[in-house]
DNA sequence: TCAAAAGTGTTCGCTATACACCCATGG
DNA sequence: CCATGGGTGTATAGCGAACACTTTTGA
């Protein structure tokens, strides 16, 4: 396997990352692994390896991302390529990076795995390469795409309240929205379904279940229907 | 210089493409050279090579773009790499691909370059590679990118008038826009400065000139101000 | 002289925002 | 029993969309 691969012109690595955000509740997360090898040994870093020469690179983020979640399936989106020059001290490796949204519930390991685990966003610890560049671009992209696109249904169990739905959207978007203005705005949009609409409503105080409907989102967006958030 | 280079694992090829976007006050049109070699010989591309081992990605789609253009600088944006395994039938090759926005007016060549030439983004002629989705790719960035940032500048004179501005929206996002609602919702923003102040406007028919006021707009993002579009 | 181009102003309806009250549960 | 969490309703202001008139120039 370890044969020699001789080319004309000098070739760079191409290696893919995924940053792999869940969200508990309270907080946004991101997995990470733990270094075991120089260089960087010891840092974190975002799940990721060197791109098979028979795979794209989607198929390696779902690849990486399935090593170290069990997920086969996932939304991902590429964030692009990074490819400075010296961002890998052996030699020159180009990254396509990705990010990926789990229901962190799903997602084996994280706790047991001794070598994944869920940071806080806003307590991350020290990063390998030049992930905390990446992380940042991540982070931007989620808040831009988050405006145009249901993908925050992506990060909850298929079933789940308007306080968590909307403690996501505020986790996100780093913003505190008025809990009556929030809650009329996405039912009005009708992509909500109430998972149990025979449930008996006396009185409150324990949260409707909802669910999104992406039959009907896909259905208006169709006819030209724009999410805005 | 012809080497040999040997890695312990093959690595793929990576160039960079870049989607040359002008305006020619009509239609928005993309620059494309012909390829005079196999494989797509005779079929149009976007200007783009392989990647030099000492340049990052944005260096080389600057590269390629003064290349082709003669411009030093412009706006580039990353799209993204397009990673499809057989995109190109030689080898393994990876693209990362870019969008520049120019001011047509100051490209050279263009017309008179033998190779490279200006075609209207609906009548475009059949491209190399993987380039039409690139372009499909490049046309959707575009027009998501112009509702929150003031990109369009780029693609005008330094000044320009009101016409010009709302032809140029109006063939980005391929929608017409009512006169009188599109210049008060521009000029309400304060971002366009009137090149000529002094000039007298006795009645009308010839339009007034219009200067971006790009330091306002950075001072008013700084405090929080989203353009929206 | 008339059509086309460019500037300006008004109305209306919707939506975002701000804000108050009621009810049930758990400590 | 009261603080907390969750559900619902109303008023207002601002913005987007629809729309009409005037002036000038070039054919």
């Amino acid at each position: 396997m370890e044969g020699n691969f001789v080319y004309k012109y000098p070739h760079p690595a191409v290696t893919t990352d995924c940053v792999i955000f869940g969200f508990d509740g309270q907080q946004l997360k991101v997995l990470l692994v733990e270094r075991g090898i120089e260089p960087y040994k010891g840092h974190w870093a975002f799940p990721g390896g060197f791109l098979k020469m028979d795979e794209t690179a989607d198929e390696g983020a779902l690849r990486e991302l399935k090593e170290e979640t069990g997920l086969e399936t996932a939304y991902i989106e590429q964030l692009g390529a990074f490819s400075d020059v010296k961002r890998d001290p052996r030699e020159r490796v180009i990254t396509i990076a990705f990010y990926a949204l789990v229901n962190i519930t799903e997602v084996k390991g994280g706790d047991d795995a001794a070598d994944a685990r869920w940071f806080r966003i806003d307590d991350m610890p020290l990063l390998a390469f030049d992930h905390d560049h990446i992380l940042r671009v991540a982070q931007k992209r989620l808040k831009e795409q988050i405006h145009f696109n249901p993908i925050g249904f992506e990060l909850l169990p298929e079933v789940f309240t308007m306080p968590q739905l909307q403690a996501l959207y505020e986790a996100i978007l780093e913003v505190k929205f008025d809990r009556r203005n929030f809650s009329r705005k996405l039912l009005t949009l009708g992509l909500l379904d109430m998972a149990d609409p025979d449930q008996e409503r006396n009185g409150t105080r324990t949260p409707v279940l909802y669910r999104f409907n992406a039959d009907k989102y896909q259905e208006m967006k169709q006819r030209g229907f724009r999410l805005e958030f």
